[in-house]
RNA sequence: CGGGCUAUAGCGCAGUCUGGUAGCGCGUUCGUCUGGGGGACGAGAGGUCGUGAGUUCAAAUCUCGCUAGCCCGACCA
């Protein structure tokens, strides 16, 4: 993409409602604009970075065996009469009428849509387990909005549900949630840690929330340090393998970590001083099993083989999508701006053209360009007639993890150099005609 | 939902107290120079001062209403 036939609005100022720094670096990056309290659109650059963290949710959640569909934004209240939540919800539901006077509502979850629709087809044991998952707008009216798209009042989350038929089989479908997301969030570049949550009235040891930790989360967290060192690195998953499963998450369960909501000091003083730690932390998804509340109240039932009819044993898994793009940014930036992660970076490398009135800077540019795509890298080419120092400014600012840089004194002497926006370093890069060194250095 | 604050050019702000020609920086347009960290000079364009009423010879400025947004708290993925 060539920067000046690119739709990217860089502001050089802090916008002055902005008070984080994701939030602030996503104004001036120009990935995202408000349009009212909580609601955003999101601008090409952020919607890159948005659409590059669904779908590797989407890869890892097809890897763990569970499946897609999509549910609408807007569902009748009638479901939730059903399901008894109508008024337990209160004034967070955005709730309106169509124009024959049928109540409706803009989704804030969707376990009374998904209920609906696997009771509507779903009688048998033999068709279980399944997990059915959707990434979808939500809505929720929050009295007071704030931080961006970390707490906004529209926000796309992935959410997933299960359906088993008996407690064991619901539990190995949280545990593939669990590993599932960790290793989401491992590919996202980020740590995000499985906490113990309130699991209200239903009880039990089954909700985590996975928080990030960032001292600009919302939530206080206390956990043991040992579990901060924890990671699934390359190891190969079998989602089928139950006690595989169980003994990866209970790996990860067993060392403290709990948020403000479940923490308990006694427990939390058994550990040794050394390893105590207190922070803050940024809730990015949650599991929870909850057995049969709604297929109870929903009448969502399966005839076993011995004849008896059950209600469906579930669970539902969210992850908050856009909420993760501020996160990512809370835990990757510095004065000068974002520092993306490889793998959510809206393009791999960009190209910065130091003298655009240069005839043999502009030819090498392009041609870099043109070898780059051909190769399939996603790559920025910034062609503005801009000076040096603000080229350098706004890509640091929008925080491409590589820039190739093209300037007459290194193209003199035959060089390319990369920056790394992470750690500043440099490194040449001999300028040959393959561009075969640079094509290996952008795949490390 | 309680408490506080803000609204003036695309963005950031001054002007409001003490009513009288609407201003600054950045950006933007044109030109010349410049080119390894938001460059220089020159010339332009751009505002019914959030909105409605009131006071006044005269309102960005004073009064009242409304709307939107932000901050602290309660709440929340």
């Amino acid at each position: 993409m060539y920067l000046s036939k690119y739709f990217l609005p860089i502001l050089k100022e802090n916008p002055s409602e902005a008070q984080i720094a994701s939030h602030r670096l996503m104004l001036r990056s120009g990935m995202i604009k408000q349009s009212s309290a909580g609601i955003y659109s999101w601008l090409p650059l952020g919607l890159k970075v948005l659409k590059k963290i669904e779908n590797i949710i989407i890869e890892e959640q097809i890897a763990a065996g569970h499946i897609p569909i999509l549910m609408p934004t807007i569902q009748p209240a009638e479901l939730w009469k059903e399901s008894k939540r109508l008024d337990d919800y209160g004034k967070e539901m955005l709730r309106f009428e169509d124009r024959h006077g049928r109540l409706m509502l803009y989704g804030p979850t969707n376990e009374e849509l998904v209920t609906d629709i696997f009771r509507s087809y779903i009688t048998s044991y033999k068709d279980l387990p399944k997990t059915l998952f959707h990434i979808q707008w939500k809505f929720r009216d929050e009295v007071r909005p704030r931080f961006g798209v970390m707490r906004g009042r529209e926000f796309f989350m992935k959410d997933g549900y299960s359906f088993d038929v008996d407690k064991r089989s619901a539990i190995h479908a949280y545990n593939r949630h669990m590993i599932s997301y960790l290793r989401t969030y491992e590919r996202l570049g980020l740590k995000a840690i499985p906490m113990k949550a309130d699991t209200g009235p239903i009880g039990g040891d089954y909700s985590h929330e996975f928080l990030v930790l960032a001292n600009t989360g919302e939530s206080q967290v206390f956990y043991d340090k040992e579990i901060s060192n924890l990671s699934l690195g390359e190891q190969k998953i079998d989602y089928e393998n139950y006690s595989n499963l169980e003994s990866i998450v209970h790996k990860f369960t067993t060392p403290y970590a709990r948020t403000d909501e479940t923490h308990d000091i006694d427990l939390f003083e058994k550990i040794p001083e050394a390893r105590r730690v207190e922070g803050r932390g940024i809730e990015v998804g949650q599991i929870f099993y909850f057995g049969t509340k709604y297929s109870e109240s929903m009448g969502a039932k399966i005839d076993l083989a011995n004849g008896k009819r059950i209600p469906i044993e579930m669970g539902s898994h969210g992850i908050g999508v856009s909420r993760l793009v501020g996160a990512l940014i809370e835990a990757n930036h510095d004065e000068q701006g974002i520092i993306w992660p490889a793998s959510v970076s809206p393009f791999d490398a960009v190209i910065i053209n130091l003298k655009q009135n240069d005839h043999l800077c502009n030819e090498i540019s392009i041609k870099i360009y043109n070898m780059l795509k051909a190769n399939g890298f996603d790559v920025l080419y910034d062609d503005r007639l801009d000076s040096v120092g603000a080229k350098f400014s706004s890509m640091d600012l929008i925080g491409i993890p590589k820039q190739i840089i093209v300037g007459p004194r290194g193209v003199s002497e035959g060089l390319l150099e990369i920056k790394f926006r992470n750690n500043g370093q440099r490194i040449n890069i001999p300028l040959s005609n393959n561009l075969i060194e640079l094509i290996n250095e952008l795949k490390k």
